[in-house]
Order: structure tokens, then sequence, then C-alpha cells
RNA sequence: GGGUCCGUGGUCUAGUUGGUUAUGACGCGGCCCUUACAAGGCCGAGAUCGGUGGUUCGACUCCGCCCGGACCCA
């Protein structure tokens, strides 16, 4: 009857759809003025060649908003980029053919990072295709390609024309292994063992200072030092005069309040630079500059006898030198917050050099990011602390290869710095002349192109525009942005900024944030702990839906969550629970069953309808908030509970027996309920969803279908439908509970309602399989009331105060005379410190129990308003 | 040191504006091959909701403090 096959093979079944879809249309963006734009600013990844199982978690969070807004109706567009550029592939390729970049040409090096690039992107590829990831890959961009770049480079220019770009020379953040400028967002404080030296500096006509230091390395770039004003120790000593040890100089002591009295001795070293806080009393007190770092991490000549001699190495070698000359007092270890370089690990620098600088405006960023929704809105917190505690602009000059060319030219005769202009872009200034020809200054046709390179996240933070078609389009917002929140600081943060400084607009809609994926154990997954999870294991054990649903299950988004193979177990049998359910409907539906005209729904498939409706609008409204664990919870259960457990069990006979009008009246409401809960599964196990639909009556893709509309229906049949399915699950527990077979024959069942409703026993009758007999009122059997079932939330709000004492009235009274008073006087009366209070009869209800003393055998069962009599 | 989030059965997790017996999963125990389903079904046990004060008739929910954890920042 049917060609559903016994078990769903998820191997087979995903590599044959994953191919399928490749070579449709199901996912492609189609630019229709008519239905609403879903715009997702993807991030493009790192093409670090392995998609790990947190990014596989941004992009099923990412997967799933896509394939429920395209059921919506609205127009998706997914895009898929790759942000290229950047420091790990130019080590690498230097790694791999064994080289020095500078051994080779710019364009060779770029050449081989490119063919690097690709390979590694191939990979990431693969695993979003085994994911069921449903990008438009029509719209994959790379931000190293030229159409790309062109982009980055006009909102450089952009930006320059309106002075938020600028070129100075300014202290920055310099990592000396990498040989580069990065900004502060790529500086992570790592906390570390060091080692705190008191050095004594003779006074020039005054009193001796001692100081503590962890840099004895940077004494020679000392040029001042500085205590509290209120520190009593230095009281009138503010103005004195010091020779630097070994080195020198003389340098004079200065008052300022950023100085930590409780560090060291109260006095410090300022040197240019040993941190942020030297930049600034450099700046404030105008101080004489020593640079006596090198790019590369050494000391220079104003060193001395220690030039040349790397950072780490020079520490020891002048604090051994200051002990023989006995200026070194002590030596002690101490905690200290160490700036590292986000990449490499190693520590930072502070130089000053020309570069070239983005302007951070604090206000607009904040303006904008108010303006868009975050989910969790928490998460807005975290970018405006981020905001308010920057203290210098981005630098966005790197001294790199592999990046996008700042467009830009100096002047060889006078020094005019020359940015390109719209029009010229892209354009690589070290192999092309500014369009501009002579320069403007002086006359002069000879120019140096800039060698500097930007940041990678100049390309990546305008992926939102690029991916909106600007400029040829004028900017919109897109709808959604997602990523995780490591990356708020720098990810969000400069798209923001970004957007704001080009278009004046925000960039997304949405912003919505994932946590971290941790392992089964909870802890961060690591090779070395052995929690370390590949998401092609978890497809390779169970099925990507099965991932995909476990990533759905984990927590709510925005919490971290941690991998459970549990969850995956669980999802597998949730699959197999839905396909043999596929495979049971598909036995009795054929083509005309979704059209069946003017169904006769009994009050079952009312009941299912109405259910059906109500999951479809409150799924919907949790994928809204991206409440994807809620949603898939949702589904799961009406699927399992309802659906299967209640509904199907209640129309066997009649798709087995009924005639064919009400045969047809059940095939119908169940085809509805099916299809409705195939496309609400949809988003999150694409695959088997898309099996199933194609046994089932349907046309095309589940993934083209439009989100479920359940018809409306009689209410009142409705609420029947659930009385049925409520007596029958209470009589199926029954008969589980007897260790009674499910389809075992029984007597006659009696059902008791308080009010007459017409009940449609038709269904129910071959469920229990047993007739059914409507009766009102209670049934003649022996009921003792037992307890008492208070209401409080009726009851509290009357006797405030009271309630306390009238709860232990109500449940100290013999619960049968209680009854007594409630069928005589409709009410309890008690006697509460002289005030005689009225518990209403809406407060509580009696719990009665069901006595078997001679008579009929009979079981007494509740469910819900039901009264059930079950005589076997 | 500052900030954000969090602490619910053995494990993970839900809990909407405070209101009956606190959700589900995995695991565990028992029963059941019932015309979709044993790679399954049904039932059961298992939680003083981190601790402690407070607000309230009533607190998992609100507030204070403490303990513990994660992340971000300094």
């Amino acid at each position: 009857m049917s060609d559903v096959p016994d078990s769903y093979d998820p191997e087979e079944a995903e590599q044959r759809w994953r191919e399928e879809w490749l070579d449709s249309e199901v996912y492609s963006y189609d630019d229709d003025p008519e239905r609403p734009d879903y715009i997702i600013d993807t991030p493009p990844p790192y093409p670090t060649g392995n998609l790990h199982i947190g990014n596989a978690l941004g992009w099923c969070y990412m997967d799933y908003a896509a394939r429920y807004h395209r059921l919506k109706g609205d127009d998706v567009l997914f895009p898929q980029g790759w942000d290229c550029h950047g420091l790990p592939t130019e080590v690498k390729v230097e790694e791999n053919r064994d080289i020095h970049r500078t051994d080779v040409s710019r364009e060779q090096f770029r050449e081989w990072c490119v063919e690097h690039t690709e390979s590694q992107i191939g990979a990431m590829k693969e695993t979003m295709l085994t994911l069921g990831f449903s990008q438009d890959w029509n719209h994959e961009f790379r931000t190293m390609n030229d159409d790309y770049w062109e982009e980055t480079q006009r909102s450089f220019v952009e930006m320059a024309e309106s002075d938020y770009v600028y070129q100075d020379e300014h202290p920055v953040n310099w990592c000396p292994r990498c040989e580069t400028a990065i900004a502060d967002a790529e500086v992570e404080n790592e906390d570390r063992e060091g080692t705190l030296y008191y050095i004594t500096f003779e006074g020039v006509g005054n009193d001796d200072i001692e100081i503590a230091t962890t840099r004895p390395e940077l004494l020679p770039a000392c040029v001042s030092m500085a205590v509290d004003p209120d520190d009593e120790r230095y009281e009138d000593r503010i103005g004195d005069t010091f020779e630097v040890p070994l080195f020198g100089q003389e340098v004079e002591l200065i008052a300022d309040e950023e100085v930590d009295g409780e560090f060291g001795t109260g006095a410090v070293m300022i040197c240019t630079f040993g941190d942020k806080q030297d930049a600034d009393w450099w700046a404030e007190y105008d101080l004489e500059l020593r640079a006596v770092v090198t790019e590369d991490g050494h000391l220079d000549e104003l060193a001395g006898e220690f030039e040349g001699l790397p950072i780490e190495e020079a520490k020891t070698e002048i604090a051994d030198a200051l002990e023989r000359q006995g200026y070194l007092e002590d030596a002690e270890p101490t905690e200290q917050s160490v700036g590292c370089c986000w990449r490499c690990d190693t520590p930072i620098e502070i130089l000053s050099k020309e570069q070239w600088f983005v302007k951070v405006d604090q206000e607009e960023i904040l303006d904008t990011a108010q303006k868009i929704e975050w989910f969790p809105d928490h998460m807005y917190t975290r970018l405006e602390e981020w905001t308010e505690g920057m203290e210098w602009d981005w630098v966005i000059s790197r001294q790199r290869v592999f990046a996008t060319p700042i467009p830009a030219w100096e002047c060889a005769d006078c020094g005019h710095v020359e940015t390109a202009t719209g029009a010229e872009v892209p354009v690589d200034p070290t192999t092309e002349d500014p369009a501009v020809g002579s320069c403007p200054e002086c006359g002069g046709e000879n120019w140096a192109g800039e060698t500097d390179v930007m940041d990678t996240w100049m390309d990546s933070s305008i992926s939102p525009l690029y991916v909106a078609g600007w400029p040829e389009e004028a900017f919109e917002p897109v709808q959604l942005r997602e990523q995780g929140h490591d990356i708020i600081r720098t990810w969000a943060f400069y798209t923001i900024l970004r957007t704001a400084a080009v278009t004046g607009e925000i960039p997304w809609e949405d912003a919505l944030i994932n946590g971290m994926v941790f392992g089964d154990d909870g802890n961060k997954m690591s090779k070395s702990r052995g929690n370390f999870v590949q998401p092609e294991e978890v497809v390779e054990e169970h099925s990507a839906d099965a991932f995909r649903q476990a990533m759905a299950l984990g927590g709510q988004p925005g919490t971290d969550i941690q991998f459970q193979w549990k969850e995956v177990t669980s999802a597998s049998r949730f699959q197999t629970k839905l396909w043999n359910i596929v495979k049971f409907s598909a036995g009795h539906l054929e083509g005309s069953t979704p059209e069946t005209a003017d169904a006769a729904y009994r009050d079952v498939d009312a009941w299912i309808l109405e259910e059906c409706a109500g999951v479809a609008e409150s799924v919907a409204d949790d994928m809204d908030e991206y409440r994807f664990d809620s949603a898939l919870r949702a589904v799961r259960d009406f699927v399992w509970h309802d659906l299967a457990d209640d509904y199907l069990e209640l129309i066997k006979g009649r798709l087995y027996e009924g005639r064919p009008g009400e045969r047809r009246a059940a095939e119908n409401a169940l085809y509805t309920a099916l299809s409705a809960s195939l496309r609400m599964l949809s988003p999150f196990a694409p695959f088997i969803t898309e099996e199933a639909w194609s046994h089932l009556p349907t046309e095309g893709s589940v993934h083209g279908a439009s989100w479920p509309d359940p018809p409306a229906v009689d209410g009142e049949a409705a609420a029947r439908g659930a009385t049925i399915a409520d007596i029958a699950a209470t009589v199926r527990g029954w008969k589980s509970d007897e260790g009674k077979p499910l389809n075992a024959e029984l007597d006659r069942v009696e059902v008791y309602l308080e009010e007459a409703v017409p009940l449609d026993t038709y269904d129910l009758a071959d469920t229990v399989n047993a007739p059914v007999y409507i009766e009102e009122g209670t049934p003649n059997v022996e009921l003792v009331p037992v307890g008492v079932d208070i209401d409080h939330s009726e009851l509290g709000p009357v006797f405030r105060e009271k309630a306390g004492a009238v709860v232990d009235r109500l449940e100290s009274a013999d619960p049968v005379e209680l009854q007594a008073e409630l069928d005589t006087a409709g009410h309890a009366e008690f006697e509460i410190d002289g005030d005689v209070v009225t518990v209403e009869a809406d407060m509580f209800e009696l719990e009665a129990e069901q006595r078997s003393e001679g008579g009929e055998e009979v079981v007494v069962l509740e469910a819900g308003d039901a009264t059930v009599l079950v005589f076997e």
C-alpha cells in the first residue's frame, strides 16, 4: 500500500538531498520586490580549513532563521562570505613554503596566500553542506577578491573624505613578533607571573629615590618618574631630579593622581612606552620621546652596551647589571597582567609610529547600537561597556602583505599624501599611480605608494554593505546578524561603527548573539581533555538532522551550551518516531487527500486541527524571538503526544473501517496536521522532513512550502475532541498499568460529565475497544472525599492576611463533612478570630476516591473534567 | 577590582506578568511485540529549585547579603 521504506537511512537520504538542493533553486534569493526581504549578514569566517562545533552553532541559528523566513514567505538572502586576509594565512604560507614573506615579491606572496585560502575554504564549505545549511551559493564572496576589496577601499575613501580616517603619529599597540601595529581589540590581557624589581635612582643635588618596576629593560627609555600628589612619603620632593642607573639620563619627579601609591614604593618610572598610562603621561606632560624598542622587539642604540638584545634577555641582563652595580635593592615575584597579541600571544609593546586611524565616535556608535534589537538584549551591555572604555582611536594600518591595500600615495618631493577617489578603486598603490597625476601641492610626479595595508576588520566590517548591494543600491539595514559574544568588541563594534560612518544607518535590525559550545563534561572543548567533538563525527554517528536538533535544544540562544550526546540520541529517537508516523500516514493518504471538499470533521479532527493551529502560532512567535529551543520542543511535543499518541490512535478505526466520508475527513485532518508538523520541523531537520514530504501527496520541496495555517474549526467541537483525547489517553494509561494490551476489549465504558455534552463517541469507542456511554452528573459509585485541593489564586487575594488560617482550617477539616456542607450550603464557613468567614466553592475542590465496596466490578478513572467508569 | 550572565532530580535543561501536584530529555527500575513504531511503547522512582535574610496572604519567580561558576573589562 505504501512505498515508504520501513526505516529511514539518514546517511543515504542526507547525501541525496544535499546534491538535489545544490541543483535546485529552493535556497536562492529572488530579489522579488513583492515580498519582504530577509537578508542575513552572515559573518564571513576566517578560512581555517575547519568548521568547528562553535561555528556550527552559529550557522545552525542562521539556518533555522533562514528556513523559517522562507516558509513565512520572505525573500531570504543567506549568503556565505570568507574573511580571507590576515596574518595566520601569511604565517602558514611561510611555513609551508619555508620562506620569509620578504624573500619573494608582494605579488607572488599574495598569490600563494590566495591559493592556500581557496583550499581551506573548500574544506569548510564541505562541512556546511554536510550539515545542511541553506546558503545561496550564488551569493558567495571572498574579501580577498577585487570586487570585495573595491568596496573596502571605497568605504575607506568615503570615510577619509568625511574625516573619519586620518593619518598621524601616535603611540600604538605593536606586536614585535608579527611586526605590525594592532588595535586595542586585538590585545588580550593575560595574567602572568613576573618579577618586581626595586631600583634606586641616585639624586642629582637631592636625595636618592627607589622605584619599583617589572620592566628594568625599559630604563633606557625612562623620561620621568611619578608619585601620587597625596603621598606623604614624597612630600616636598616634586621637581627633584635623578639619574637613571646604567644609562645616565636625568629625569624629573612629577606628581599625578593616576599613580597607585599602594604599588611597590609608590614611585614609578615613566618610559616611552611601558604601557598606555605612560603614553598618556608622555602626551600630558610633553615629555621627551626615547624610543628604545625596535619593531622586531630588540633594544636599539639608546640601550648602549645592551643594544640588540631581545626584550626578555635584556630584562635579565639589565637586572644583573643593576645588581652588580648596587642599584638593585630587591626583587620579588608578582602577579601581573600583560597585554598580548591575540593571534600569537606575544607580549605587545607600545611604539609611536605614523599610522592610519579611524576615529572612534563613541556617541554615534552607541546611538546606533541602541537602535538595533539585541537577542538576548543584555548583549548590548557588552558593546556599551567596550565602547565606553575605548581610549584610543582604531589603528587600521598593518605592516603586512596579504590584506586590502590602503589606497594612498605620498609625494616623494613634498610629502603630500594623496588618497584615492571613489572612481579609481580598486587600486593597488604599490603598483599603480594615483589618478590625480601630478602632486596638487608641488606638482611633483614621484609617488610612493602606501605599502601599509588594512586591518582585516576593515574588510569584514562592511559585510552588511556588501551583501546588501552597496553602493549600487542605497543601503538599507539588513535583517539579521548572527555572531558569538566573544567577538562583540570586534566584529559587531567595527561593523556598527563603519555602517554608521559610511551610511548613517544601523547595519542590521536584529543582532542574535550565540554563546560558546562546551564539551560533554562542561569544560571548554580541547583535544587534550578528550572532550573535543567535530560536527562530522556526530553526523557519522547519528545524522546531520540529529546534530541540528541537539544544537537547538542545547539551551536558549545567547547562553553557553554544552554539547550533549544524549541530546543527539534523543533527536535520533524522535526521528525514528517521526518516520513511523509518516510511514503509517502515507499508507492512508492519496493524491486527493489535501483537497477533500467539505470534510465532515468529527470532534477529534477539530481538536487536532485546533491544536495544530495553536502550535503553528506559538512556534512562529518563538521563531520570531529566535527561541529555537522553545520552538523545537513545542513541535516535538505536538508530534509525539498529540498527533501520534492521541490522534493517530483515535482515528485508526475510521481509517481502516470507516465509511468513505468520515474516513476522508480523518485522512484530510491527518494530512493537514502531519504536513504542518513537517514544515515546522523543517528548519531544524531539513533532511528527514524533505524525505518525508516526498512520500506524501505534496508538491515540490518542503523548504519551498509555506508556514502552516490550518483551517478554522468549530471551537466547541474541538473542546469535545480534547475531552475525548484525554479520556482515550487515560484509558490507555490504565490498560498499560494493568499490563493489558492496548487493544484489549472492554465490556463497556461510561463517561460522566458535569454538564451534558454531545461527545462524539465514535472514535473513542474504537480506540478504547468498548461501547461508550455518555452520562450527566456523578457516577453511581461510592466516592469518598479524602482531601481538599485549594485554589490559592482564588482564595489568597480574597482573604489576604487571613489566607494562611483559612487554608489551615480547610486542610484540617474532615473532607466528608466539608462535602456535606458544600452540598447543602454551596460554600464552607469557619470561625476565625471571632469572625465567620465564608469560603466560596470556587476556592477549593474536594478530592474523591472511589471505594469499591461490593456491587459491580468497576474501575473509576479521572480524565480532566470527566469521570470514566471502566467495566471489564 | 568593575560589569554581565548563571546556579532547578545522578547529568543536561524549561519555567510567560509571583498563585494547584515544578517541564522535558538522557540515565536508572518495572511492564508490554497493541493491524506506524522493540533503533519502539507505557508506567515508576528520583528535586528541601546554591545558601541566607527580607517583601507578600503566598516566592523557583521580586529585593538584599553570602557562597560557587562562566564570560567580558581593568
